[in-house]
DNA sequence: GCTAGTGGTTCCAGTCACTGGAAGGTCAAG
DNA sequence: CTTGACCTTCCAGTGACTGGAACCACTAGC
């Protein structure tokens, strides 16, 4: 399997399963013609890579949870307070975001939405009304 | 006010608030000795960037979040339209971080999290079931 | 065998938004 | 006058790619 045929097996970009080589995540054979040969067992570390990152793991974090993965020793409790980690992680993004966004709600509530520049919120939060 | 009352206040690095002086986000004024010397206004744009930063808004989107309330001469029908416009994204982006939380937190929720290796959390990114 | 086209290779540079560290200037306290 | 905190600039590195140049390999059609 050529990298093409795993970028659209995978779903990632050719230039990205490079990348992921040359920092040892995912390691090829080489063909005779320098090729890289991917076998079965790459394409599914590199769709569970693909996987993993989409969820919002890091690079690290992959890389550990493909350690947790190929350890049949590991404990799941590993995984799940990995998991509950960054479920925090998205609770405080989720929080902070719906501040910002009843700061621009406020914001926009209060615009008269016409042609003057005059909108007093603004002016208050340039003051440090916020 | 120096540099690093603005980090205290702002809880922004003092490296990074340099950076923003680089890309001219935010230019205080200087003192006789060198020193950098922040007004109100500064710190207010600081802590306002910190907080849409935080959100995942890149440098660009913060330069135009701070010009709905820096720019005298803008009509505020701009203002209303730009803010509706951020509050949408600000869904879109609030809606994405549900979905993920509520992936892991199926995930972990059928984890035993104890010391036996089977681990849904693990299955699932190795089966693709996204 | 020649040529075109596709797909592979390496390497180097750039991106974004910082972050770290060296080398040195400034200032208030003891 | 020294100590130590704080400030300055500049240069380099990070994470996770991404773009591009220059070149090699394979296949199909003529």
């Amino acid at each position: 399997m050529n990298i093409g045929d795993v970028a659209r097996s995978t779903g990632l970009p050719a230039k990205t399963i490079r990348y992921y080589e040359d920092i040892d995540l995912v390691t090829p054979a080489r063909a005779s013609n320098g090729y890289r040969e991917y076998v079965e067992q790459d394409v599914h570390r590199l769709s569970f890579i693909q996987r993993a990152r989409s969820l919002g793991f890091s690079i690290d974090e992959c890389r550990l949870l493909l350690s947790l993965y190929n350890d049949k020793q590991r404990a799941s409790s590993d995984v799940k307070s990995l998991a509950l980690a960054k479920i925090d992680e998205i609770d405080r993004k989720i929080e902070e975001l719906g501040s910002l966004r009843s700061t621009l709600k406020t914001l926009a509530d209060h615009c008269h939405g016409n042609s003057r520049p005059d909108c007093p919120i603004l002016e208050e939060m340039a003051k440090g009304v916020s």
